[in-house]
DNA sequence: TCGTTTATGTGAATCATTATACAATAAAAA
DNA sequence: TTTTTATTGTATAATGATTCACATAAACGA
């Protein structure tokens, strides 16, 4: 299974949770498609590489696509615990956001560099100097780190987190992080969402729109 | 020039000027390439593509580099604007952040629907109600929008955007936009950044390794 | 009951991307 | 000057993803 194909799945498992809450019970392969923005051969071909069938004319039963691709995705019923680390105005903004609950992900703590920010008590979830970051990685259990520290502190702070066991990590820096195996040969997963990146890239396609 | 490229573009370029700042001169394929994380030959592929050329043996000239993707990329002198819809915390965190600047985007204003929010004189920038969104987006001939509204506003905003005459949007909210073509036939360019989603890949890329 | 319609499932064909391999070339070394 | 070395530039091969095309099956209608 390729990244492509990752993403498909989770968007499909997201559309068919909002179309069983409209009460639909099936789903046609082009209907999907629509939702996801991609072709109908794509669903039909990806449901027949994962072994998902449907009923000839009858489409797919909701139900039945949310259980294959959940379990697939790895779904179960404990939420998976997160923490963010560096809590400036975007980390304290993602602190707020609730709509990582519906997807089963709790933020159960923040980490900071700066006395100001982790003594107070106005947020949502506790923060933390940067210093306890070992123990509550290891006493929550937490795999994944979202790192929104300020660009000069970036490698440092992954570094910290590698260290710290984080297996992987969704950088909103501008700093692109790259995996590096650790010494038995493990990789971390990571994500770089850069922002300025994505509005250069609009930029760019709306100066030479494609055909 | 597929998609992929136009990210590799973007990325040769952020790396070539911070290797400039760092007072190099040359780069070879392969440093480029672990920078951005690829192979060399696809740094030599696209540079040939794009009918830019280095010396046999002595590597890339940065500058002659820059000023070439900067071409390609549309780069000018003047900042591009840009507006915040949606001043939430997510909206306003991205109004503080001052790393747009170096790439050129420059956020001119915010909008929003809660008096509250655009009364209050405490931001960088002015924050307007909705109503006067044509007439800010026209005087400063803006294209490019970031949205950041709540869930059930995504698609009511989305909507006067386009009717606003905006061409180019990145949006945040966890409902992926779709471009649909306008009455000349022209598509909006849309990048969908969805957080929870980010995150969903990431635990399943953990749960199922690659290779 | 028997065509007709509709949608699935999938092998084959097409298309796109990436890697490989190496000739060409220039600099450095001998 | 000649040889060695390092790197570009690109043709070709390999790989991978997507679409096409159609056989297959189920439901529907007459």
């Amino acid at each position: 299974m390729n990244h492509d194909m990752i993403i498909r799945i989770t968007r499909y498992y997201r559309i068919l949770n909002r179309l069983r809450s409209l009460g639909l019970e099936k789903v046609f392969a082009h209907n999907l498609a629509d939702a996801a923005g991609v072709s109908a051969a794509i669903v039909r071909k990806d449901f027949s590489l994962l072994e998902i069938y449907g009923q000839k004319r009858g489409g797919y039963d909701i139900l039945f696509l949310i259980a294959a691709l959940g379990k697939i995705l790895g779904k179960t019923d404990e939420p998976q615990n997160i923490i963010i680390v560096g809590c400036g105005r975007i980390g304290r903004a993602l602190m707020h956001y609730n709509g990582f609950e519906p997807d089963g992900i709790r933020i159960i703590a923040g980490f900071d560099t700066d006395p100001l920010v982790y003594s107070e008590n106005v947020h949502p979830v506790p923060i933390y100097p940067m210093s306890r970051l070992e123990e509550v990685v290891s006493s929550h259990q937490v795999d994944v780190a979202i790192l929104t520290v300020p660009e000069s502190a970036t490698s440092d702070s992954f570094q910290r987190l590698m260290n710290a066991g984080i297996k992987g990590v969704l950088n909103f820096s501008p700093i692109t992080l790259k995996p590096v195996a650790d010494a038995e040969g493990l990789k971390p997963v990571i994500h770089n969402v850069n922002i300025a990146l994505e509005l250069e890239q609009i930029f760019y396609e709306l100066q030479f729109p494609k055909t």
